[in-house]
DNA sequence: TTGTAAGCGTTATCAA
DNA sequence: TTGATAACGCTTACAA
């Protein structure tokens, strides 16, 4: 802060080149000379040289920047979401402008805003407050994840496989009723589709099953609630049945688990379980829990993959206007532990 | 992208004023008329204006960027730290660029290279790869969490207080035998302090006391092989003692837990246990877990109101050059609940 | 291979 | 209360 920052004025001076000749150090080498390069690296180090990038995106447009709105980063989800689309960094070189949202669209558009005042070059979508037909209206490549993607691109995971992966696993370690608890979800939603995957796979095997819609809570303590009272429900239905539950989420999964873990000191035979997510809980409840993991590693790539390849469209001298939205899919792997021995 | 940008000039020629006045439109409203203003607003409307602060930041300097370095975001205590760290948004103002790095010097320099770049006015480091002698030498206010801070600013959690709350919390539950197990951590680190809350407790209070100080394992699966073997050495060594376990987290107290349970199908009256962190799992596991919370919340807004002062002195046209340090305390919060009934 | 000069879209300084 | 003009530090034609 002290003296004023080198610039490539100052480098040419000292180097008896012009600002251009330095510009192109950075953006060109190869049409230096060898020895004036080396004449100008060893420049900027005498001068100590820190680049600015500012500058540069004022010149030339381009500022790298993705933004990301996110609900939060308290659920695993999120959290190992973002994990996996920071480290990106590496292969594809875009910094990321992070904003979290609750359900709130005055705010969401207004994160937007701000982030557009930056001059993001693309954006990468998982709150659920604005319609992918508003956002498609900004006009810059944007991708969403698990979420409602009918205008705009998106990778999701193949919730449908899922479902089915969890409900054959269920049906495999010898469950003789197949229960499936779900929130009511808008048929919009990607993981809506772990609904159909249960359903075609009970009717497929012709396996008797229930599907439970309801509203699973809004919070740990609520959702405690919740399926206690179900799980007691269930207890009495299917008395001599082997009950096998699939549940959207691993934290649901670990309620039940612990419930019965607290009444018989074990899981009881009669009681096959399966999650969702591959989140940590799955791993450390009091035994590992049976689930459905998300390849979070190559959502995140292929995010960044339809982005990178949008923003380049946009470099060109004549960028083609309109793109359709494409929409990925990633499998996910069922991971068979404990709750389906 | 089709049409050019409008920028102060396109407003400037239809309204018939000077950029400046356009300038002041938004950095210094009062200077003008209301009418004016009035003029202005319109225009902005009718040519659909949007900022551009990039422009902004070249003209003013400030870009009100905070970099922030964290470990990785997989683990529930740095995502839920960056989680209130960018919800400080809406209070501070500043935009917040994240970088995760792991165990990597080179890899550190680098981004906080690219940061610098991008005209930080800041940064929050939660990793351990560089001495804070070498983050102080970047002459840019720089908060750390949880880490060595000699040099820089910090704030951490009053790890000496949690050490004592979870040590007397064991005592008065009934514990005959403390045991505290750590990592063999270095004194510089602020959590080190837990081992002394541990240790004048015990003294204080004259309470028998083992400290095992050991390689903790990892990874999860290396975590498990550790304690499964510490924790059949103690129940050996304190067979028919009220064994108090004090874990430096949830995820250490959790695998003991689920242990025991695993064996007995409950908490045996001879175990108390207390971890550290109140991360989810500590809530979660099959029975609630005691634990020291951490003011997540406080933590990040002291580390931006640390942040935003010294960079608010940095903006003044006289800037003291150099500050001392800060190191702010919060106090952790005892959570009582069912491993030490 | 190198240089000149005109941007990029704001803000700051000074003057009116 | 308003304006003219020079920054801010880089890139990009176009020339040589």
């Amino acid at each position: 802060m002290n003296k004023k920052n080198i610039t490539f004025s100052d480098i040419a001076e000292y180097t008896h080149f012009s600002k251009t000749t330095i510009s192109r150090y950075f953006n060109n080498p190869d049409s230096l000379t060898l020895e004036n390069q080396q004449i100008i690296a060893d420049a900027l180090e005498a001068l100590d040289y820190k680049e600015n990038k500012v500058a540069r995106i004022l010149a030339n447009g381009k500022t790298e920047f993705i933004g990301i709105i996110i609900p939060n980063l308290y659920m695993h989800y999120y959290s190992a979401i973002l994990d996996q689309i920071l480290s990106t960094y590496e292969k594809y070189g875009y910094k990321f402008l992070v904003f979290t949202v609750k359900d709130n669209e005055e705010t969401e558009r207004k994160y937007i805003q701000e982030l557009l005042a930056y001059k993001i070059e693309g954006m990468i979508i998982l709150s659920h407050n604005l319609t992918s037909k508003e956002l498609a209206s900004y006009n810059i490549p944007i991708v969403a994840i698990e979420r409602e993607d009918k205008h705009i691109c998106s990778v999701n995971t193949d919730n449908y496989m899922g479902g089915v992966q969890a409900t054959s696993l269920l049906a495999k370690s010898g469950a003789e009723i197949l229960i499936h608890i779900n929130a009511d979800l808008s048929p919009e939603v990607p993981s809506y589709e772990r609904i159909h995957g249960f359903l075609n796979t009970c009717a497929e095997q012709n396996l008797p099953y229930e599907l439970i819609l309801t509203d699973t809570g809004h919070s740990y303590e609520e959702s405690i609630d919740v399926f206690y009272r179900l799980l007691d429900e269930i207890d009495q239905k299917y008395k001599d049945k082997v009950k096998g539950l699939f549940l959207p989420n691993d934290t649901f999964a670990n309620i039940i688990l612990n419930r019965l873990f607290q009444r018989y000191g074990k899981l009881p035979d009669d009681y096959k379980i399966v999650g969702f997510d591959d989140s940590p809980i799955s791993r450390e409840s009091v035994i590992p829990t049976s689930t459905v993991g998300q390849q979070i590693d190559k959502i995140a790539d292929t995010a960044l993959q339809i982005l990178s390849e949008r923003i380049k469209e946009n470099h060109k001298r004549k960028p083609r206007t309109f793109l359709e939205p494409v929409h990925k899919v990633i499998t996910p792997i069922l991971l068979k532990r404990e709750t389906t021995k």
